[in-house]
Formats: structure tokens, sequence, C-alpha cells
DNA sequence: TAATTGACCGATC
DNA sequence: AGATCGGCCAATT
């Protein structure tokens, strides 16, 4: 909705083009719900880029907030170590917005784009 | 300065 | 079935 590059941290030459539609499409995703890499990937035009995304998010620009706790892998983990704190902090924040993990993994088919969707369009909260 | 490295995914072998 | 490989490119070493 808008361009968060008002920080003057920010590098020039990355985070300028294709990463603007990375921001917009993870600031998107509906409370309680997330994303893998790839569909951020391929709503953002690329479908390939599920790499890129991820290092978008990794190497976030300093100044620009970003729920990069609602990006998941393509199997609804997070992809970090579960004994890194990073994995402790994003699952933390997902279960705060309503967010199952069932065996460390969430239900895709629940709170995934397909999900959100549904809820979105039905308006039903699971 | 050059080479390596990734919060990945999908197709292919 | 499981493993490998290609794509893409900035930051790190």
């Amino acid at each position: 909705m808008n361009t968060q590059q008002t920080d003057p941290n920010i590098s020039n030459t990355d985070f300028n083009s294709w990463k603007k539609s990375v921001w917009q499409v993870v600031q998107g995703i509906p409370r309680g719900h997330v994303l893998t890499y790839g569909e951020v990937a391929r709503l953002a035009g690329k479908s390939r880029w599920a790499r890129r995304v991820s290092q978008a998010m990794r190497r976030k620009p300093k100044g620009v907030s970003l729920p990069w706790h609602r990006v998941v892998n393509a199997q609804g983990k997070i992809s970090l170590p579960q004994d890194s704190h990073g994995y402790q902090e994003q699952k933390d924040r997902l279960e705060a917005e309503g967010v199952v993990f069932l065996d460390g993994k969430i239900d895709l088919d629940k709170f995934g784009y397909q999900g959100a969707l549904d809820q979105l369009l039905w308006g039903e909260p699971l």
C-alpha cells in the first residue's frame, strides 16, 4: 500500500524494485495466516524467486518493519533450526495470532493462502 | 577483490 | 521413495 523505503539506511541497489512487491505481499497477509516463500514469490510476480524472498527476509533492510513471521516454508514449518532464537520468536508470534502448530507444523490448508481466501470470502474463521 | 553462501521451491534424476 | 540441481543476487567471508 505504501512504499516503506523512507529509510536512508536501505541499500540503493537492493530493495528497490521487486522487493517492494514482496513487502506488499507479506504485509498483506491477514493476521493469523501464513504464506510460503514460493507463494509470496509467485504473488510478487516471479515463481522462482522463493530464494530471493527468504533472503529479503533474512537480510531485511533496517527501517522496514515487516511481519516476517508470517512467512514459512512450503512444508508449513519454520525454516530456522529449532534451537535458534528466531524459531522461538516466530512460533511465539504466530501462536499469538492464533496459528496452531501441529507437531511443529502449520496446517497450510487452514492457515495458508487458500485458507486465508476462504476466511476472507466466507468470513468463517475456522 | 573474488568466491561462497544462503529463512527455498519445483522439476528432474 | 529420496537425492540432486537450477534459478536468482546481495551480503558475508
